[in-house]
DNA sequence: CGACTGCTTGAAGGATTTCAAGACGGGTGG
DNA sequence: CCACCCGTCTTGAAATCCTTCAAGCAGTCG
């Protein structure tokens, strides 16, 4: 159940209405998003042809700062322009979970309940559009192509969170630190530069309470992923992946 | 990232075409979902109002059978109508994670990908509605609001997808049996009987594979349950809850 | 009635956490 | 421009929860 609970177990708890899912949503996103379609394009948030870029209207960011709160009426949607946002939900003692960290064309709280579901914050200064729901209602109803892109883009986020599901309840902490890496660099395809350099902007805790571990355990992975010559960590929160084959065995599984 | 990669990061691992999320649709699931809707109700896969209802044929699956295997093509989506059904992916090693149990109204398969992204068997003997793919999409053209119900259903899988990542990140083994208990009770709403007797037909090693425990862990765990009066473990797989506010307590939020 | 399979229970081991200092680094202010 | 400060990261050692390894036990099914 739990994953995959009916509506009906839902309904005594959140009103109809946009909530909390994150997804990622750029002008190529959609059904017929092809194979390879955009990567770079994809992340172009003033796409000519993205539905959403006349909605709502951009904000930036600074650092650190929170951007909704769970349990905060829900009443806009907003897309990543640039920057780092990351979701997490705590339990009551304090513990936190990180659902995922969001980059530019990815989108958060896009779901039918009257309240996030979780909290966003930024990692990095970021630049944000906030969409009203009722403008996001308007545009799906003018457009059934792009309520499907919608689908499409939150089956995709289902998946995500299903290949997290198996990293939490079943990978050690070194396939988990080897797996949550190798994701990065694939998300990334910044095109230009390195194509073995990624960016670490979020602190130590942050990839802690996103795979399931503690800062130490990540730092102590992440050193001796370092020792044994896969990885070196460079200053300003950049690290360069030395050998990827080895990681991906590491990973065990995508 | 993970959880949130975006589209584009899929692209090249999966051909648009139906895949592999589960979620729940019924006949009152739809954005209307009105609090309350339904339970029992909905859980009626013949209910007058069912769009699905006339698509595909339902068919009657042995216990502990293969409905279809993580990789396969994906051409159908299916609705389990009685029964009960296992969703998982393995790694490599032959670990496995269990992604969610469905039950009667629960639907599996549906989301944009050429293969199924996980396996799918059967816990008890089940019916199970099978669905052509292009069925689906037919009446999604003919239905706009079904495309939303779909869009709605999926947007709840997530959600609970997200409360399984805190589940598996952040509880502790007490914590895990505990809240696995809770959602069953809460999901099954069976109307009749005992309110506080639920059915757990799947092994403990399922329940293991679906916490991230191991089954020793499990069994030891609901054997704590039973000396502090929490529950009573029934013969038949039945299961009662004596204490539901001690069991919340000891679940750590939701 | 015996063998099988799954559940329970015990004891030992291990991976990760917890507790506790240091080291590093980046930013700020003198 | 350098030094100080503070937060973060790293490293160490002890503790712990959970797993692993190993038997018993129990309900089932031929």
């Amino acid at each position: 159940m739990s994953t995959h609970a009916a509506i009906a177990a839902h309904a005594n708890r959140a009103v109809p209405g946009y909530l909390v899912s994150a997804l990622a949503m750029t002008p190529n996103a959609g059904m017929g998003a092809a194979l390879g379609a955009g990567v770079g394009a994809a992340i172009q948030p003033r796409n000519p042809a993205d539905p959403l870029a006349s909605l709502g209207h951009a904000k930036v960011y600074e650092r650190e700062t929170t951007v909704f709160t769970e349990g905060d009426a829900a009443g806009s949607v907003f897309r990543v322009m640039s920057g780092m946002v990351r979701l997490y939900k705590m339990l009551p003692d304090g513990r936190r979970q990180i659902i995922g960290f969001l980059q530019a064309g990815d989108m958060m709280g896009l779901a039918f309940a009257a309240q996030y579901l979780y909290t966003a914050e930024t990692v990095t200064a970021t630049t944000i559009q906030r969409i009203p729901r009722l403008e996001l209602d308007a545009l799906m109803d003018a457009q059934p192509a792009f309520a499907r892109k919608l689908l499409s883009a939150t089956t995709s986020e289902l998946m995500a969170a299903q290949d997290q599901m198996v990293l939490l309840g079943r990978k050690t902490a070194a396939e988990k630190v080897a797996t949550f890496l190798l994701r990065l660099s694939d998300r990334k395809c910044s095109g230009k530069g390195d194509d073995h350099t990624i960016d670490l902007p979020m602190g130590r805790s942050d990839i802690a309470d996103h795979l399931g571990l503690t800062t130490e355990t990540v730092s102590r992975t992440l050193t001796k992923l370092k020792s044994s010559r896969l990885i070196r960590i460079l200053v300003g929160g950049k690290l360069d992946l030395l050998d990827r084959d080895a990681l991906a065995d590491l990973a065990g599984g995508f």
